[in-house]
DNA sequence: GAGACTTGACTACACGTGTAGTCTCTGGGT
DNA sequence: ACCCAGAGACTACACGTGTAGTCAAGTCTC
């Protein structure tokens, strides 16, 4: 299993930019940091660069211009970097998040539906009793 | 107000390590690091430093050795961690983080159970109601 | 087709973090 | 008093990431 190449904070960034924009040019990629971040084109080229050779996205010549697209699904890798974030930051416990959640003032509804939903079907699957061992 | 000083991977393993020893000579931390990490006594050593530095923890002489104490929470902390996360790599979302937790096996019961008293804490708080999601 | 403008490739550099070596100091034992 | 082991301070260095400049190549406009 190849290794997945991390991702630093303004890349992650842009690769989300690029899913939600896709296929982006460079420029619209500029046009769209501009407000927010305000690199440098060159920057934004580099970061996309970067990208590229670790895999996270292709480029296809449109119009005699490169656009960006995901190579891999975003949700997915946002999942990943969630289990990441939970095994190396919060050693496997999940409490400190819901700590946080707690301390929010107002969750959004569609959201609060999913943890709903969440939390009957997580019962349901454990009969609450059995200590069934064995981590990877 | 003060700009939370960034922590590396390595650094907030060992604030952890710390929060759970306290308070720990370096030469504790070492022992504890030794099985998984291996870092040299001197790695150990300038990470405890860095803490310092930056904030995150104390040292006090006992015995005329240096024992480290953590100077903030650590449940604090990682709270804002979850928060930081949430915000920059999230987008603010957590529905990625409940993704994520439909796809373990098996979440421990404590937390399962702390997950259900926050979400019925966070549907007392929002009336909106009536969402039925109705996916039984 | 020439000049203007856009895009692309390559290069550079600073800063944080992980990693550790070396030299100094000091407290304990004999 | 002396020497040694362990602890502390200081220094060094590699690597990733964020940031961007420079120069070259391509494209568009007249």
């Amino acid at each position: 299993m190849k290794t997945p190449e991390p991702l630093g904070r303004v890349e992650l960034e842009l690769l989300q930019m690029i899913d939600r924009l896709q296929p982006a040019s460079i420029r619209t990629l500029v046009d769209e940091a501009s407000g927010s971040s305000g690199h440098a084109r060159t920057t934004i080229q580099t970061m996309a660069e970067r990208l590229r050779k670790k895999g996270y996205v292709t480029r296809r010549k449109i119009g005699g211009v490169n656009h960006y697209l995901p190579r891999v699904p975003v949700t997915e890798l946002l999942q990943r970097l969630v289990g990441d974030f939970v095994q190396q930051t919060l050693g496997g416990s999940v409490s400190p998040f819901v700590s946080y959640l707690q301390g929010i003032e107002r969750v959004d509804e569609t959201e609060l539906a999913e943890l709903k939903a969440l939390v009957r079907d997580l019962e349901s699957r454990q009969p609450s009793g059995q200590s069934r061992e064995g981590k990877s």
